[in-house]
DNA sequence: AATGAATGAGGATTCATTCAT
DNA sequence: CATGAATGAATCCTCATTCAT
């Protein structure tokens, strides 16, 4: 309809509103309909692009995870030392569970998905083995466990409770999870 | 069909079957038709014991709310210090993310409803509650916050990892995050 | 709920709540359930009351029907000459066009009815042959049948009419329905 | 199913076979199902070429709205002068109340849906301001409004009554609402 | 290469009616 | 006498997918 033939942007937009339409309604609610009208592409490019509904989930979740991983990056890669990684680590839980809950919801599906399919579980492995990496730049292999844990619990907490805690709990646990006992 | 007229069991049937069912296939895949097959009863029950899909899943996550928070109840009422808390804790975050992975799939899906919908959220919270209740007769209030939050990653993580860290790390990480620094 | 036992208005109380609701959804939308609910009776009672839909639809257009008649009767049995009877035909054509649309709506569901079955039809005729009488008192046959058309036209017109014609008019075209050629 | 992939007669299949079963069988019996059959097409089909029963049944009544002022245009735009003008409304009177009733009832269906909705009022309106047209050019406005009301009436009652009035007591009310007084 | 047309399966829900109590 | 419980049939509608073009 706009570029006349051939959109070559036309699977990335169907990925995106994919991830979209999650977000905002779960994936219980998803359709090609749905996907196609928030698109703006027709009904029938759905199937064309993608082999089925499969295969559009993974793709979209696989672009969600390399954003996860992005934000990871972009977070835990700068710090030099131990205490600017302690602050970093603050920094994303606050980052992750703040804004649209977009990022929060998107993640939770993809653990409902990954719980029960191995090629989803792909997806997840993959960032938390990225965030490890980052981690054990600072801590030991143990500690950097424990904090990719902790953070996930710190990141979904905040997201759901009414009253989330404040940025100083944030930095006080990861401090406590990241200092061995006396 | 069975029990001839008035079966009173039969809502607490279609309950479990609902559970049951999203346990396997997901919150995506549940529908009226399945949940009668699996319950038993003829799909008219259906919407004869519960208005709609809407209150049948609230009804069945309020259930499931109440299992979990005796779970919680189970482990975390008994320890007489807070060594034994520890302990405790350690105890059911492996209880929590054994077995059929079947309350951490609801559990998830819990929370993706809460994301979304504030009358989940009310289930949540009041299990969050009830546990940061218990640990409070063991420790100070933003203690019990990180431990909560601590509590509810080390769960989802050794649920979804492949090679889940054994209960040694669990322990010291649940020690690490109860013991203030020097 | 109310009496306790045997409520004898019961009976009525359906069959009003069954008008009411044709009156407000149409015959298309009637079912047991919303009249039992609109008329505050268990569901129950509508097939003990009534041995079914048919029934019902039956005994309430009955109802109907002699209100109707109530209608013709109040306005068309007083009027002691031909002058004061067109008078009071057009006022019977404007009570019945004004007001909440009700007796025009169910006049014309029974008049549906009774297009297609004979046992509607002479609840119809009932009244039509009743204004006859009336009529005649003061026109002779020919002139009374083409009166009593008339009157249904103009009564529906009015109802249909965005801006229904005004009683002036409806009395001169009484009046020269009446009023044999010179 | 018979013509292979695209049978663009298929909508107005559907539509015809609508108010086929309108006719036969009144609104409040319509359905997908029905329709479906009676035009021979499969059940989904239905939602595929209309969105939903709604647009279906206003697409049939506009299409049926058409017929009708078809009949009105052919008896009403001939006549010359005022008396071929008044033998052609006899006509139109006779031609609407005798045949199958189909044209009858579903008038009376539509003024009924007409009754509780604009949308539908439209239609309505449109034949009634045609026919205004045609009978404004043979007589005064007054007196094509109260002749339009009486041809609603006569051929209501035509088609109503078991011994139904004879064309020259139609004619003779036409000519007499067409006569101003002495 | 791309899509509008088409459809059978299955979705939630409403319903009139039956019947044990 | 009266009714709450129950259900199979039917309701409208949405859907993923196929396929001729």
């Amino acid at each position: 309809m706009a570029t006349g033939h051939t959109d070559p942007q036309r699977r990335e937009r169907i990925l995106a509103a994919t991830l979209d339409l999650i977000a905002d309604e779960g994936l219980a609610h998803v359709s090609h309909r749905k996907i196609a009208a928030r698109a703006g592409v027709p009904l029938g490019s759905m199937t064309y692009h993608f082999s089925g509904m499969d295969e559009l989930l993974r793709e979209a979740f696989r672009r969600f995870a390399d954003h996860i991983v992005a934000v990871f990056d972009a977070h835990l890669s700068a710090p030099a030392d131990r205490d600017a990684a302690r602050e970093a680590v603050a920094d994303l839980v606050h980052a992750l569970s703040e804004g649209s809950q977009r990022d929060l919801v998107l993640t939770q599906e993809l653990y409902i998905l990954a719980a029960r399919r191995p090629a989803y579980r792909e997806l997840t492995h993959e960032w938390m083995g990225r965030s490890r990496v980052h981690l054990e730049k600072h801590f030991d292999p143990d500690t950097a466990r424990q904090l990719d844990a902790l953070i996930e619990g710190l990141t979904l907490h905040r997201a759901l409770d009414n009253d989330p805690h404040d940025r100083a709990l944030t930095l006080e646990a990861v401090t406590r999870i990241t200092t061995g006992r006396a």
